[in-house]
DNA sequence: CAATATACCTGGATGC
DNA sequence: TGCATCCAGGTATATT
């Protein structure tokens, strides 16, 4: 399900369920997920220890245990993390069991395997994050996600707008359905190159951004109390959108259908009126 | 260096 | 009903 919004809300519902509780077995499927599961190092750095807390990084959630081991996953396209009680039958596709001892057990489901599970023992932590760190692009949410920073980094590209927000090591965070938001909101086509981007435009992105980011974790917050069990995963069906999968639909802000086309491989949708092709800026 | 293509997977929707 | 085809929320790597 997941960009960052989706991460997010799977962080807040997990933090009160999973923090202080220890981990008392963990097993794992045999299939590779984008990488193979480590499961010695899950034994060796994980198993017997307590979860301290849950932070977030990009699309990532990093379980960082008492000890100062760290646990990373990160759910691909279609990855859910669920809680429910021990004994429930697996799932098919459930791939990580990491059981609590309160009888409860976190569980990764991942049906097209894209997540990914990763371990940093403790002395090897603090390098293995920054490493980490080092190849990711600023958090919207973070002070370093200004109009200049995005404006700096276009100054030489020429891809559309939509693939350089998209891109990873640039911002974190946005997928393909918040590009399309995003962009909509900040009235630029998605195809304009990064570079002729203008200094107003970018602010305009930079608002956006937060904005839409903010209010697609409030309402998936709603949802935090259906996360035990497998009923209510948070995902984007609440979520009210402007552009995205409505093409052909009439824009709401004018009389003009919602456009598509695809960039970078990922479909893309705008209202040719509200974001216009040429760029006066 | 920048842009594009491709690879990794399964499952649901669609069309014949 | 069965089968083929296309598409999907992400990211790393190879190729041009």
């Amino acid at each position: 399900m997941p960009e960052l919004p989706e991460v997010e809300v799977t962080r807040l519902g997990l933090l009160p369920l999973l923090c202080g509780r220890r981990v008392v077995k963990i097993s794992s499927s045999r299939k590779r997920l984008r990488s193979h599961i480590p499961r010695k190092k899950l034994q060796e750095n994980i198993l017997g220890d307590c979860i301290r807390t849950i932070d977030r990084r990009a699309k990532y959630l990093l379980f960082r245990m008492a000890g100062g081991a760290v646990l990373v996953i990160h759910l691909g396209m279609t990855g859910k993390l669920s809680m429910v009680p021990a004994r429930e039958a697996l799932a098919k596709h459930d791939h990580l069991r990491i059981r609590l001892d309160n009888g409860m057990e976190l569980r990764l489901n991942d049906s097209r395997r894209f997540g990914i599970v990763l371990v940093w023992p403790v002395h090897e932590a603090a390098t293995l994050e920054k490493d980490f760190a080092a190849r990711l692009g600023v958090e919207p949410f973070s002070r370093k996600f200004t109009a200049a920073y995005l404006r700096k980094l276009a100054a030489t590209r020429k891809l559309p707008m939509k693939n350089f927000l998209m891109d990873p090591r640039i911002v974190s965070g946005i997928g393909n359905i918040y590009a399309n938001e995003i962009l909509y909101a900040a009235g630029i086509h998605p195809q304009v190159p990064a570079q002729s981007v203008s200094e107003e435009q970018w602010r305009k992105v930079v608002t956006a951004t937060r904005r839409i980011l903010k209010k697609a974790i409030r309402s998936g917050g709603s949802t935090i109390s259906d996360f035990l069990g497998s009923s209510g995963n948070p995902g984007y069906f609440q979520i009210h959108f402007n552009v995205y999968n409505r093409a052909g639909e009439s824009c709401r802000q004018c009389p003009d259908q919602i456009g598509k086309v695809v960039l970078g491989g990922r479909t893309t949708f705008f209202c040719p009126c509200c974001q216009p092709r040429l760029n006066n800026g």
